[in-house]
DNA sequence: TTCGGTATTGATATGTTATAACATATCTAC
DNA sequence: GTAGATATGTTATAACATATCAATACCGAA
């Protein structure tokens, strides 16, 4: 994969090599990569954007499953508490991680407003600072979540 | 003002500083703190937690309102769109800011997972570095929204 | 292999958060 | 006072998420 995914990149195989690292380190911990949950895995990989539950879910029907909102909700827990997928708070969706191979992380998100783009930063030394300065006020930081929203570099030039 | 939201502070003129801070803004900015706005205001006051917009309403009808949705909305988008109060993503929830001087500004958000406690700390400058972080890569940074959990002071005390 | 516990799925109902749409009231400027 | 803009009242509904319980699939031990 390219820099990151607001740069052209050869997404079949960005696509390819999430899912295998998927069941690789299911395979190797013990999960269960169900048929329905690498489903919606993969249905997450397919755009470098974030996706609602019931968008999801509409595209289960459209395939046939009448599938209910907890298919949905229980197979994005799994990929989400496995690290597989992540939660964007902001946008109330879900994005395939990018870096599955890393485990448990602490993402950082780039929000496109315009394109609805979402590309998943690696690690972001700034956050380590601010982890390092809730400490300092005694505070124990457990999960984070970073979200940025501003205009990705292609439709920034676009409309400048 | 003590140091932050997690440690005693003299809450009554925590409560009356920001009120009066908004009041001033507003004069100064053209704006207009109406009867609701600064009810709503108020209340997000009374604590350093997030309230959720269901919440707020059901405090307005306790006092006699016969308050719908729209009603906290609305007051909570003047509110945020201004900077006298946040949006806790994580939470859907909103909380009065305790820095209304600066204006527009970049808050990080430290949230207690077991107290529901919420502090926001000042200008991170691990901040500055997310959003250098993003220039690199080509994304303009417009909004962002930066929350910590994990266990405040006091909750890390209590159960060690 | 069969048993029994555990994890997953199916299905229905409900809870929670947020906005659309349109009418009415209030304020401000002219 | 009238007109335009801003704010509020009111109803309905969209969008997101979970509770509950029954049925089935899976997996290791007897
Ligand atoms: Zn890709
Ligand atoms: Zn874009
Ligand atoms: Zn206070
Ligand atoms: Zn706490």
């Amino acid at each position: 994969m390219s820099q990151n995914q607001f740069h052209d990149h050869d997404h079949q195989g960005c696509i390819a090599s999430a899912l295998a690292t998927a069941e690789a380190r299911c395979a190797a911990e013990g999960l269960r990569l169900t048929a329905q949950r690498k489903r919606v895995l993969e249905i997450l990989l397919e755009e470098h954007r974030a996706l609602g539950a019931y968008d999801i879910l509409a595209r289960l029907s459209a395939e046939g499953q009448n599938a209910q909102p907890p298919v949905a909700y229980r197979a994005l827990d799994f990929l989400v508490s496995h690290g597989f997928a992540h939660r964007i708070e902001r946008l109330n969706a879900y994005i395939a991680c990018t870096l599955p191979n890393e485990g448990a992380h602490m993402p950082a998100f780039m929000i496109c407003r315009n394109c609805d783009m979402v590309a998943e930063t690696g690690r972001p030394e700034a956050e380590l600072g601010l982890v390092s300065e809730a400490k300092n006020l005694g505070f124990a930081v457990e999960r984070s979540s970073v979200e940025l929203e501003g205009l990705c570099p292609a439709c920034r030039e676009a409309r400048p």
